[in-house]
Order: C-alpha cells, then structure tokens, then sequence
DNA sequence: TGCTGACGTTAGCTCTGCTTACGCCTGGAG
DNA sequence: CTCCAGGCGTAAGCAGAGCTAACGTCAGCA
C-alpha cells in the first residue's frame, strides 16, 4: 500500500511548484522531502516529478496520482473532524479560497457578517486564480472556494465536489472621462479597434476573454498595458491611458468619478463566479454559502 | 493528520475481532499492534476499543472511525491501481465475497466460465454472512460482493458504493419424504404449527425470517434443530427429523429424492440477492458482475 | 566567469516502531 | 478451587526509517 505521508507530500510539493517551497511550509529541509518523493517514486515504479533547474513540474504519471493523493488527504481530514464532531471539539476554522477581485468585493461584507454572528471561528483567506483551487477543497485545505469562469475558458472537472453558480457578472466597458468615443450613443467594438486596450497578459483569462471578443467581431485589439490587476487598470484607465472591459463589481456601488461606463453592442461578456465545496458541508461552510448567495 | 498506516491496523483489528487475530494476519507480534493501536487512540485522544478477555470490540468512536478508515484504505488502492493501469502492469486479480449458498449455486458457475475465458486472472473467494463485507469493498480488500437481504432485515448503508438487486429468491417448504402433511393440498403456516422446524440459532437472518413469518401468521413455531447450513438442513429434512423453509437454489436443478417440496399458502418469503461494489468498476468486475446477472 | 538559487547526495544522529520477555486478567476444564 | 489457555498491556533493547547538516551539481545571469 502507498504511503500516505508521501501522498500529502506531493501533494503539497505540487501546489508550491517546488520541493525546497514545500519544504520551507512543512518545517522541513528540502532534502527531507527530496528523499521522501524519491521513495514515493520507488515505490510507484515511474518518475513522478520532471526536475527542473527552477522547481519541478509533474509528470502524467505524478498528475493521476495528484488527484487521488488530494483526496486521500481531504478523506484523512474528514475522518478527524467526524471525531472531533463526535468529541465536541469544534475547531471552529473555516478557509476561504477567492479570486483577487472577489476577494475585494464579494467577500469582505459576508466575512464581515459572518464574523460578527460567531467571533469565535477562525477565518482564513486565500489567494487563488482559476483553475486552482479544485485540489485545495479536496484535501480539505480549503473549506470552501469562490472561482469564476470567463466565457469560453474550460470549466474545471468538479472532482467529486459540490459546484454551484452563485451569479453571473456582466463586465462593462470604461473609458477615461472625456474620452472622444464616451459620446457616440451605441459603441461597438469595431469602433474601438484603434483605442489603447488595458487587459491581462496572454495566457490570463481575462486577456483570452478579450481576445476571443475582437476574434467574434473580427477586428484585432491592440493591448498597450499589460496587468491582471484590476485595480491598476482603473487607475490607468483614470490616468487617459487607454480603455479596458472590467467586472462590474470592481466598479464599486457608487462608481468611480473620472471614469465613463458603456457598454459594447456587439460584446457583452459576463464571467460565471461558481462556489465549490464537499459534497457535505458543515454548518459553517452552508451558513457562509448562504451569506455569499445573498444579493447585496 | 491521522496515520493511514494505523487506520489500515484499525480496520484489520475490527475485521479480526481481536488484536492477536489482526497481528496473525499481518505478520505481527500482538504487541506491536497493541501499541500503534495505542498511539492512533491517544492521536485521536479517545479510546477506540473496548478491551474484552477474548478480543476487542469498536467504541462508537471506534464505529465512526472504521468507516473512514476503510474508505481511506480503499482510495489508496486505488491510486495505487490507478498508477499500475498506466504503467500498463495489471495485477489481474478479482476477490469474490459470497454468502456460503450463493458459493455454492450461484458463484462456481461464473467462476468457471470467467476462468476460461481469462485463465490468467488469479481468482480469489471469501465466505461471508450479511451484514459484513460492505466495509471490505470500501477497502478494496474485495472487488465484488455478493450479499443478500431476508425479508424485515434492514438493507445495509450502500456508504457510496454501487449496489444493485441481482436477483429475488423465494423459499420453498420442504418436507420429509411421505410426511403426512405433503398430502395436504393447502399447505399453511397455522397447519404447520405442530410440527419440528430446522432453522438457524436465533439472531441468524434464516431464523429471524421464520419467526417474523410465524408472527405474522399468529402461530408460535417451535424449532426442533438449529443449524445455518442449508446442506445440512437438507440432510436432516431427508432423514425426516422435521421440516424447514430454504431458498430454491439450495435444492440444486435435479431436486432431492426423499424430500418433498411445498409452498405454504399464507407465507412465501423470498429472499433479495445484491451485488455490491465500487462506483467505477474496472473491466474484470464488470464482466464477472454481467456473468452473475445472467440467467442460469 | 563567477554568482545565485534550486535540486540532489552523503554521513551521521535521533526517534519511531518492531520484537522479546513478562505480568495481568478472564473463562473454562479438571 | 486450581490450573491452563488465550487475550491484552508494559518494559527494555535493537534495527531501520527519516531528519539535519554539509557539500556537490547544474542552469541561468550579470
């Protein structure tokens, strides 16, 4: 039988990217886990990591075995919360994994609801961008994930999880205030071929959203600022420096005053934001679902 | 995070009922089991058996724990399967769980056909009695369970395993050869009162079901001989010591010379035959699964 | 070409976990 | 009642697993 201690290993020797960053959130040397994995893969019979000058990738072999591996820890931490259930010891913890700009918007009045009805759970956020975080609920390192899907870019395999759509969310052009196009009546974004585009770089879904839009309209963008942060692109959207299609809800309720809000006729894109926890919640994770789903 | 190597020893101790039985098994002292055991009790920080003069038996949290234990066995071989299936180094083997009638009607001729068709695949039987064997597919120690239900017995926690009716059987009367109610026309349960029943101890399936039946009819029967095994309840019917109700398949296609074979009007219990194993069988298991539903 | 950062390897030590030996308890046979 | 068998637990000792520390290797970069 497998090692399980290996497992959660390359487990976590996966999410970081690298040994020596496992080992550094394990309290380990890196030869400790060096060694391990170098059992694990005796043990299997293949190679599981391909080893890389700067971190190492999996190999197909070390992938399949990645997913079982997070479920075989997420099955370890279940196991002990049903006896600590049984014992009446709540740990009372609940881990919250968002996208950057959920984490801004959506999030922070729930917590806020949330930590004002029970002070005494802990609450942990995490940082995570779609794809990941599909692995983390597995193995139960998170309690419960906030993702979102741009339109076009695959959804992941749920895995076993429980996945429902919490809202759709339409994104909307800005412009810089007094931009010469802010007055046309009805944009399109043939219109706005020639503008100074603000967007991700390639390979971010938000880029390959936009991409994807002037392929439909059959015009080519030119991207003249490249950053995924859509903070950074209001701000240089407020600067003049270029226009940009941005969530809704980083908008903010009361909207931004140096600032122009449209919207193309020929593209509407909206991004699915998805909830994604175990099959069987606990009553924290409902109770935050529940404050989440709420319309604000 | 709990020690998978020491739920795996939980799990064999509870199938062994005792620590020596689950040591034997594994090839280890007593004493070496005894002490893992005593440290998974003291990570888990209540007691997990209570410790009898002949064996050992599951506290409740003991109970929660076994379940786990057991699916947290069975995703490790699976991952394990997982990785050989893609190294293309098939272990080819197939553990059968039977009940002992099912051994010996159902199964051989399944077996024999599956041998021939596959003469490499190393073919394993287990005898066992309902409602055990459920825990052991979770665990993967079995690949294919085949259990069945008597009437008013609760129906087994499938525990997310893929259960599926395979089969009724009814229960014939059967009766010494020449004995003076065979010439009865309608035979009941209240004209059957008087005489010597064979059944199983009290609390076997087989006996519970009789009594549940003679309830019913508002009869008290009186159970002359106790055995569980049908071959034997058959021998003592034909030496006309008394009279029994058993499955249909137990009197093999030919019959038996000296015993006659009713139905009693007023009482025609059947039994359930299920197959159980896991969600995503691999071809062998379906193939000897598609071989067991065929009609014989 | 030297420097940096990452991974791997080797030697050595610690500690886990097994065995052996022994004691305690209960239930059944004589 | 006594003795014995079978079960579990504890103590001491030893082998091996697994960690650390120090060093070696390699790729990328100035």
């Amino acid at each position: 039988m497998l090692d399980a201690h290996r497992l959660a290993l390359l487990a976590e020797v996966a999410h970081a990217g690298s040994i020596a960053g496992a080992a550094q959130r394990l309290s380990f040397t890196p030869s400790a886990v060096s060694q391990q994995l170098a059992k694990l893969e005796r043990d299997v019979g293949a190679p599981l990591l391909h080893r890389n000058p700067r971190g190492v990738t999996l190999t197909p072999v070390g992938e399949a075995l990645l997913t079982h591996a997070e479920t075989i820890v997420g099955e370890l931490r279940t196991a002990e919360r049903t006896v600590r259930a049984l014992l009446d010891e709540e740990p009372a913890q609940l881990t919250v994994g968002t996208f950057a700009s959920a984490g801004m918007t959506l999030v922070p009045a729930a917590l806020a609801e949330f930590r004002r009805d029970h002070p005494a759970v802990a609450l942990r956020l995490l940082d995570l961008e779609p794809p990941d975080g599909y692995g983390l609920v597995s193995s139960r390192d998170l309690d419960l994930l906030i993702t979102h899907r741009y339109p076009g870019a695959p959804l992941p395999d749920p895995r076993g999880l429980d996945r429902s759509l919490l809202r759709s969310e339409r994104f909307r052009l800005i412009l810089p205030e007094g931009h010469a196009k802010a007055r046309v009546r009805r944009l399109t974004l043939r219109a706005l071929a020639g503008e100074d585009w603000i967007s991700g770089s390639p390979g971010v879904p938000n880029r390959a959203c936009l991409e994807q839009l002037a392929d439909a309209a059959g015009v080519r963008l030119r991207v003249a600022y490249e950053t995924r942060d859509y903070q950074v692109i209001l701000a240089l959207v407020e600067a003049g420096l270029g226009i940009a299609f941005v969530p809704e809800s980083v908008l903010g309720r009361a909207g931004r005053a140096r600032i122009e809000v449209r919207d193309a006729a020929d593209a509407r894109p909206a991004r699915e934001i998805f909830l994604v926890h175990h099959r069987r919640p606990g009553p924290l994770v409902t109770e935050m679902a529940a404050r989440l789903s709420r319309p604000q």
